[in-house]
DNA sequence: TAGATTGTTAATCGATTAACAATC
DNA sequence: TAGATTGTTAATCGATTAACAATC
């Protein structure tokens, strides 16, 4: 891990998936792969993939390769994965419970503490061994545990006051799955948003327009 | 919907949060807005706006700015949400169950026919007045059915058998939450993926390097 | 050494933004 | 009419791809 200067998002987006191909690679006893290789298994263009590990540092050998262990092992460090931000996820809905298991079972980067939710049926229950506690509790919980990350799997109409609650405990970095805009309303918070909505939309008009072909 | 040439999939994928403002603005009884107006409540490019619906023809009018519950309908049209393409979920976990309500609560384009699932406590129970059927029916359901659309709701050891399935039935487009590459293995595919995972992943490495800022 | 493949610069391509004439 | 704002062309910016010298 060695430049650093401004990573452009477009790069950024395609790490993890280098990052799941090269543990299948790994998986299936691959010890070295070149750029030319990678990309046609992949799809991508092979410069496009020298350059992107690039920004990061020199991972490869000319002449040989990339040692696939290795550049694993980098991409994930690049990404942060090996951190444990301490997380919650507010709303314990199908989606909720969902997202849960991504959060707290992959070694993802995040460490969840707590799930949080309004509904008495559930409160006191454990989902993946994590507790769901009433939502009425998130402020002190905040303030106490100082979470980095909040998932917010809330209905629209309760968004807005579950992120003023979250941002004014400090929370600065959101996994946003309602269509509240977090990003428009603090300018300084890390907003990841998932859209299902529009990615379904999308959908709907590439089927309706079935000349477009490209795809991701 | 006049012109129609080739639009970019920048374009395609900022159509929803357009519709999506579009819709608010309504709800809020603004019957005419301009580029530029839109473009300071959506935090974009007035020109960028403006660019993006032509493409599709001429909807505003000069020195006044564009009718919003037309502006609203057109964008429904061209994303083709007046159509209710047959679809099924498979999967009926806690992300197939979410993705549902989305599928068939709102109106998106899409009829959800069908949910299938392995588990005998599921099979026979109805989601969102949806039936879940014996996943071993998915075959013959689609040779009688012929649903258009398929998302993609089960673990990855799963996918490729239930991709195949699908394809061989006629199924050629896919909302596809799992790291299984239909688009890779299906050429003619139209494959729309949410990849939860690279999003998290994405998110985690934006934490561990706040120098970044740009989002969406 | 010769062959292969990287790291990196240069060329191309596409997307975004700015500018402005057309026109309501 | 004058002012405003579109539709559209031109300029800029950024991302992708190609080329190739460095080097293992």
């Amino acid at each position: 891990m060695a430049k650093r200067e401004k990573i452009s998002m477009s790069v950024i987006r395609r790490l993890p998936r280098y990052y799941r191909f090269l543990g299948l690679l790994e998986s299936h006893g691959i010890v070295r792969i070149s750029s030319k290789d990678l990309a046609a298994r992949m799809g991508v263009n092979a410069s496009q993939i020298r350059q992107d590990f690039n920004c990061f540092g020199e991972f490869g050998q000319q002449g040989y390769g990339y040692m696939v262990s290795r550049l694993r092992e980098t991409t994930g460090e690049i990404l942060g994965l090996h951190n444990a931000y301490k997380a919650v996820v507010v709303g314990a809905g199908n989606l909720g419970r969902a997202i849960t298991s991504h959060i707290s079972f992959e070694r993802h980067g995040f460490f969840l503490a707590g799930i949080f939710d309004n509904s008495p049926q559930k409160i006191g229950t454990f989902i993946h061994d994590v507790p769901v506690f009433d939502v009425a509790e998130l402020e002190a919980f905040c303030k106490r545990e100082k979470p980095v990350m909040a998932a917010i799997c809330v209905p629209l109409s309760a968004a807005g006051r579950i992120a003023d609650t979250l941002y004014s405990c400090g929370v600065r970095s959101f996994w946003n799955f309602t269509h509240y805009d977090i990003a428009m309303e603090y300018s300084d918070a890390i907003v990841e948003n998932v859209h299902l909505n529009d990615s379904l939309m999308t959908l709907c008009y590439r089927i309706s327009n079935p000349e477009q072909k490209a795809s991701l």
